[in-house]
RNA sequence: GGGCGGUUAGCUCAAUUGGCAGAGCACUCGGUUUACACCCGAGAGGUCAUAGGUUCGAGCCCUAUACCGCCCACCA
């Protein structure tokens, strides 16, 4: 009885058949207690705040890659799922949603609004969910976290007092960057510098007056005139000979009539502007630097709100850029406006909103960042945790030691609130469990602090708060650190450098040992995909149109780690093709599949009469493997996925296909065995489409997902079968090379004379003429020792489309053997590095024992290659 | 100002650590040969950005230049 598939390959069909089978079936659950060699790897979790972005995907399908392969491979697989609060980006989100109702969330008040929130959560996360799955992804859901859950809330606090504790978490009074729109402090990452022209305005500012001095003036030079009503100084830089004179001397603020110091700081560059600065600790960070070192007073001018407040006396109650105007206008009608030039700068703005960022004193918490970054850059710079490539661990020390003092307090509603809190008496008590009364004055009228954290801080607990921490648990023992991490490089500092720290803090060890950066994903003319830009493409809808297995094979295929990827339809074009002639490929092969049929193994294949085509294809299969797996284990997965695409189908469906259409029965036990292998390997690239064409085939176990990925296999090396097969092939390229050059039409069969004066090459040739004649139209093939090249396009003419083809050039003992020899030198090398990585005591006794045992396998398949690859250069002598 | 990356076929990108420059798409020519026209076969297309250097040998290593991109920074 054959079997049968539909004609046409739908994936949304397959795709909907095996995801919740797989999940059911547990085939994606870890096990704390098993002794098998571990894997772990956890999600960056996806924002609640909308849907899967492209980007999303990218990284998905990467991991899964790495996270099915691993599993195949008899790893102990872990990859534990989650979403993330994000707590200011989803706060925005649901107050646009409310604004649409004419409401603010004040109208609501905390408690309803964040309620509110947590309705948004539920329906955008629940469909985030359904969408990791709809791609396939093969996460343990039976250990998923959210960053807010009540558990990972309990690290966070945990964290927070501890930190305290050890004076790592402060309050202070300083200059934070303030987001008018979101009313709340912002950290530096936050912050999202853009160059624009702005006007340079230079402003003079009179001189106290002084006994036998004329009214005289200074000229300074702003892009904030706004700024100046808080100014309290002007500076010059200490060598500047033009101002040596103003020493101890003062200028007089306009408009406001305050006396300015004059102050010497090396942070003045002399050739900027006039050479001369104005002052305003309050408002500029620079600024607020050199008031601390000459203990200058801060005026805050600008208010919460972006407003001038009373301290800028007239000007009170005007929105920051209106007080500009007014003031630019009141000091030129005063004669102060020296010039108006224009300049480029850049201005900060909330990475969020976009609103122009105002720098202001303001009471906040920190972490005192120094010591914990001292340990995370270490772990990098010992390798302990390596980047993969290895050049973004440059990016990371370059914002690691040039780090500051991390602002984590929010004043924002949805979040994990502070764990503090104020007595009247001025007691603040900072603790795990809510205090009933201050400690000092016995008041039970506590206040606790109204901000919220950070949403970066619980993020950056995740590696360890979703195995349990602070509880000693099973799983926390089993799975940290995690093998490796895989996300984009826009989140290194805000993500990845925080995991660094606060993992080394806390669990005393690197929170995973390698960090593989993926690219981003462009549109086809290589611009950031961005809402405004309009450019975004819905991955779900890539997946409708280009079928999953597709989308996620383009991705792999294109993404080389670091490396951005530009999509477009005729990429995806290309690899939804490649899924079809699998699935082709699979209906070919069922015409011969009965019941009762099974996969062979190596050896059984080895004792069978193979054809050429089959030692060839097994040989070619083998070969494979060891390029996959060698691939993968670099995380290379754009070689890996190289190699599978060239060998299904240059390899296996143009050549073998066509060769055994010869002799299909004798070939069946090869052809089912190398398709089902292929199979296995293509399976963490392409889950759906594998598990369809697996299940149509005979095989043994339940799931293509839990069966074993394959490896190299000594048995089916065969490198004289490559060199033989690869000649017949030339030689058949070569007859339908001068074929088309003649237009002899392809169903006209013609006759052949090639020459050759090697005997060797006579045999193989009239031994394989059953190839040539099938797959070149040749109906008579007729060796000669040599013959006259010159006369070939007549003859050929003459004959009647008999074709002469001179083989010289084209297979000669010494091409092939200088092709083997080549060959073998390659496989020395290998074998020479192995050894030595072997012999090398500190990497036997320090690295993992099943990285030890696959290289002592690599080394012997090695030495097997080279045995026979020894006897086949013999042969040609 | 500092750092990182890139420049290879018309386009998008590879090149297993220095050893015969390759794919996909697009293009030209020929084909509905019952797995596949989302296909098959045959082709054309390269001064590896530029200039030096190291080497038996350089797309790859070194120096400099040009252009493009990204990140960081207290650019008044």
């Amino acid at each position: 009885m054959t079997r049968d598939l539909p004609k046409n390959f739908n994936p949304r069909e397959v795709e909907s058949r095996w995801y919740a089978l797989w999940e059911q079936r547990g085939y994606f659950r870890a096990d704390a207690t098993s002794e098998k060699p571990v894997f772990a790897i956890v999600m960056p979790p996806p924002n609640v705040t909308g849907s899967l972005h492209i980007g999303h995907m990218l990284n998905m399908t990467v991991q899964d890659a790495v996270v099915r392969w691993h599993r195949m491979r008899g790893f102990n697989t872990l990859w534990l799922p989650g979403m993330d609060h994000a707590g200011i980006a989803t706060q925005i989100v649901v107050e646009r949603e409310l604004s649409k109702e004419g409401k603010t969330r004040h109208d609501l008040g905390r408690e309803l609004f964040v309620a509110r929130v947590w309705e948004w959560k539920k329906e955008y996360g629940g469909k985030i969910l359904h969408q990791i799955r709809r791609i396939g992804s093969s996460c343990d859901w039976s250990r998923e976290r959210f960053t807010f859950d009540e558990g990972l809330s309990n690290a966070v606090r945990e964290v927070f007092v501890q930190l305290y504790r050890e004076g790592l978490i402060y309050r202070g009074t300083r200059l934070i960057n303030w987001c008018p729109r979101c009313l709340s402090a912002l950290s530096d990452l936050e912050v999202k510098y853009e160059t624009t022209e702005s006007k340079l305005y230079h402003i003079r500012y009179p001189l106290k007056s002084k006994p036998g001095r004329e009214a005289a003036f200074i000229e300074v030079a702003t892009t904030r005139p706004e700024t100046m009503l808080g100014d309290t100084a002007v500076a010059v830089h200490p060598d500047d000979k033009r101002y040596q004179q103003y020493k101890g001397d003062a200028a007089i603020l306009p408009l406001v009539g305050r006396e300015l110091p004059f102050v010497q700081d090396m942070a003045v560059d002399p050739k900027f502007g006039t050479g001369v600065v104005k002052v305003t600790p309050a408002h500029d960070l620079a600024d607020f630097e050199m008031g601390q070192r000459h203990n200058l007073e801060q005026v805050s001018v600008i208010g919460e709100d972006a407003r001038i407040t009373p301290a800028g006396g007239n000007y009170q109650g005007l929105d920051r850029f209106e007080a500009r105007q007014r003031i630019v206008a009141d000091l030129e009608a005063q004669g102060l406006l020296a010039k108006v030039e224009s300049l480029s700068n850049s201005i900060g703005r909330c990475d969020r909103c976009s609103t122009v960022v105002e720098p202001l004193l303001s009471t906040q918490w920190f972490v005192k960042i120094k010591p914990l970054a001292e340990p995370a850059i270490e772990a990098v710079e010992s390798g302990r945790t390596r980047f993969i490539p290895a050049n973004w661990a440059n990016t990371y020390f370059e914002w690691m030691r040039n780090i500051r003092d991390w602002c984590i307090s929010r004043q924002l509603w949805w979040g994990h609130r502070i764990p503090a809190w104020y007595c009247s008496c001025g007691e603040i008590i900072v603790d795990k469990t809510d205090p009933q009364k201050c400690p000092t004055c016995g008041s039970g009228e506590l206040r606790q602090d109204p901000d919220v954290l950070d949403t970066w801080f619980s993020s950056g607990l995740w590696p360890f708060s979703t195995l349990g921490w602070p509880e000693q648990t099973p799983d926390l023992k089993t799975f940290y650190p995690g093998t490796v991490l895989i996300t984009g490089y826009d989140i290194i500092f805000f993500w990845v450098a925080r995991m660094m720290m606060f993992g080394l803090k806390f669990m005393n060890d690197v929170p995973f040992r390698a960090v593989y950066i993926t690219g981003l994903i462009r549109d086809a003319q290589r611009q950031k995909m961005s809402k405004s830009k309009g450019n975004v493409v819905d991955p779900l809808e890539l997946c409708d149109r280009f079928g999953i297995d597709a989308v996620r094979f383009a991705f792999a295929r294109m993404g080389a780690p670091g490396t951005d990827i530009a999509i477009s339809d005729d990429l995806l074009e290309s690899y939804r093709n490649f899924a079809t002639k699998i699935w082709n490929a699979a209906r070919f092969i069922l015409r011969y599949v009965e019941d009762g049929d099974r996969i062979s193994s190596s050896a059984e294949l080895r004792q069978m009469d193979l054809s050429l085509a089959d030692r060839w294809i097994l040989s070619r299969l083998s070969r494979a493997a060891q390029e996959v797996n060698g691939s993968l284990e670099q995380y290379n997965l754009h070689e890996a996925s190289r190699t599978l695409y060239r060998f299904f189908w240059h390899e296996f469906c143009d050549w073998y296909l066509e060769m055994i259409k010869l002799h299909p029965e004798r070939s069946k036990p090869v052809l089912l065995y190398v398709f089902e292998n292929a199979l296995r390997m293509l399976h963490p690239f392409m889950p759906f489409l594998t598990e369809e064409l697996w299940q149509t085939i005979p095989h043994t176990g339940e799931s293509v997902v839990i069966a074993p990925y394959p490896t190299a296999d000594s048995n089916l090396a065969d490198p004289a079968a490559e060199s033989q097969a690869e000649m017949i092939q030339d030689v058949i390229t070569k007859v339908r090379n001068i074929r088309s050059e003649m237009s002899v039409d392809t169903k006209q069969a013609v006759s052949v004379r090639m020459a050759t004066e090697d005997q060797n090459v006579a045999n193989l040739l009239t031994g394989a003429r059953d190839y040539v004649f099938k797959l070149a139209s040749v109906s008579k093939l007729e060796i000669v020792p040599r013959l006259d090249g010159s006369k070939l396009v007549a003859q050929a003419v003459a004959a009647g489309c008999a074709l002469e083809v001179p083989l010289e050039g084209l297979i000669d003992r010494d091409s092939e053997r200088a092709r083997l020899t080549r060959e073998l030198e390659k496989v020395r090398k290998e074998i020479d590095g192995l050894d030595r990585k072997l012999s090398n005591a500190s990497f036997v006794e320090r690295a993992p024992a099943d990285v030890v045992e696959e290289n002592r396998r690599r080394l012997a398949d090695y030495r097997d290659q080279a045995t026979k690859l020894t006897t086949a250069l013999e042969r040609l002598k």
